[in-house]
DNA sequence: TTGAAAGCGGTACCAC
DNA sequence: GTGGTACCGCTTTCAA
């Protein structure tokens, strides 16, 4: 059905090596004529390359792999997107798998685009075996980008500064007077940015002159219910809080819902941030105080990374660090201690 | 660097066209012997097929094309995580091509999966030259789904009822008491599924005795924008509006946000209905009564449907309608006609 | 400037 | 049961 390039060989009279040749664009060695006989040929005949086909022989296809927690996660949505559009600027084609970070899902994935030879893979949101899956992409010579991990003497990662984003958020509460701070994240594991933002909401509080009390930290997932039963018994254990910075958007709208439930107002009694400034964060009423997370631009720049190490560009950034910013909106106030 | 076909034949001292079989579960002509040599040397060597390869011969992969408009609205990441689940399921890959509607790059992301032989293809959200594109994959041998759209005679689509949906919603605010109902929604293009919605809307109205008041009516993109603006207007030109039905969750937001600034309460003074439920309708306060479409569950169906193509299962719908549902939240109260 | 031919890693037909 | 081999469609080397 398709025509192929031993057609458009025969119907311009010209051989299939030099047919290759023209038609990707390599004229050096080529007549004008010869290389107008091919492009008139291959144009009526529709011609167009099998990309299986060229991809074998050139032992790397033109798609990306994209390794990603969960596509319907308003956050990775949006990086997804930059990076797909990312990828189509450069012409090529995004291969996605969601992992919902279960390690096995992540490795099996990675395997499979092996197998497909894709061009580059971007690894986000992985906090397992990073180092191993990057060697393991190495050893077949596909390049990575990761993004959301980082560590010493790690290469090729984009990441946002979770430590000074988390730090600058509970600076704010306690420059409007806050004092008893509760805070809210989600997954106890070891690397995970998590630790970062707890990092900063401890320094902060410590620059402060303020004592850090375990009493006012709770942990779960990522999700809508962690903030909504830990604020609750956050609130239930800790009558004086007044504010609470909350690991991102979800938790902070969870635990939105579990104020206004148990009658405290927003910001009035209770002020609250949180932490990726989703476009959900706009939508309810109070808008959200957030601290921004570029998501697609985190994309963008994944995917410049991976394309500068597939191109072999020489001069390189090791890796890329994103300075989150805070969105002041409409849920803090000032607290006890405002001047 | 890894092993291929012939690498097992010689670790295992058996022919390449044996090993084959049996790495396909063909055990019908092999010895035991042979078939544990094969295996076993395979795992030895860590051997993974070349799925270009072998793509390539069968003319035709394991990926699954998605086109589709915008990965970034919570809609279509939750449809698209329902096809990339079902995908997966299934031992596919997801090949991603975001158009935004832009009808050239709908048409370059269908050749691209051409290009790469992919098993069957998922059109979402198309509205203009659905069937010119269905042929142009017939043509290739790629069976395809098409979602959110359909016309008399097309099968292997999988779409809402949205009439029903919208003379739902209608329906309920007049049963609530309302007579002067607005309504907003998006694209003004032909065979868009606004205009089924808007059907439902009329004959809503009809059912009700009601006359149809083109000036009750506004229509603009499906964003936040239009919902603020749209219902800016509205209100303006109509001081007895008591409730606004809305294309979807995004105008019903943005009318929200309007109805807010203008000093309407709502559902006070003006009742809101949404339509989509993306989870944002649970995010605002009050919680947005809305008519729902199971996204996630539509994309699980298209991949279904797609996959009783390509494995030619014998019997199979032509075509897939779901009845959407109103969830009665928080943003309908009683009009004034409320007996 | 041009083209013959050797693969890329598999699949599958057909002979033994 | 087993294996030789002709492709799939394209790239690339090297000789002419």
């Amino acid at each position: 059905m398709a025509a192929t390039i031993k057609d458009v060989s025969k119907a311009s009279n010209v051989s299939i090596a030099t047919v290759s040749k023209v038609l990707n664009g390599d004229y050096s060695k080529v007549s004008e004529q010869t290389k107008q006989r091919v492009l008139e040929a291959a144009r009526r005949l529709h011609y167009r390359p099998n990309l299986l086909a060229r991809s074998l022989v050139r032992r790397q296809s033109s798609m990306l792999g994209l390794v990603i927690p969960d596509i319907a996660n308003p956050y990775y949505a949006d990086m997804c997107r930059g990076m797909a559009d990312e990828a189509q600027r450069a012409g090529r084609s995004t291969l996605i798998s969601n992992t919902d970070r279960q390690p096995q899902s992540e490795l099996a994935a990675i395997k499979t685009m092996i197998d497909y030879a894709v061009a580059g893979v971007v690894l986000v949101g992985i906090f397992k075996n990073v180092p191993e899956h990057v060697d393991l992409l190495r050893r077949y010579n596909v390049p990575c980008a990761v993004v959301e991990y980082h560590e010493p003497g790690m290469e090729n990662c984009v990441y946002v500064d979770d430590y000074s984003g988390s730090h600058e958020a509970v600076s704010y509460l306690i420059g409007r007077g806050h004092r008893t701070i509760g805070y809210i994240s989600g997954f106890p594991e070891q690397g995970h940015p998590r630790d970062a933002r707890l990092a900063g909401y401890r320094q902060a509080l410590a620059d402060a002159g303020l004592t850090y009390d375990p009493f006012l930290v709770e942990n779960g997932r990522f999700n809508l219910e962690t903030g909504y039963q830990k604020a609750a018994i956050l609130m239930q254990r800790n009558k004086d809080i007044t504010a609470i910075a909350c690991g991102n958007d979800m938790i902070a709208l969870g635990a939105f819902r579990a104020l206004r439930e148990y009658g405290h107002r927003v910001p009035a009694d209770v002020s609250l941030v949180g932490f990726d400034d989703v476009y959900l964060s706009t939508t309810m009423e109070p808008r959200l105080t957030t601290v921004r997370q570029p998501a697609y631009e985190l994309g963008i720049a994944a995917v410049k990374m991976l394309a500068a190490q597939i191109d072999e560009d020489g001069a390189r950034e090791k890796n890329i660090c994103f300075k989150p910013t805070l969105i002041k909106r409409d849920t803090v106030a000032a607290g006890p201690a405002a001047t």
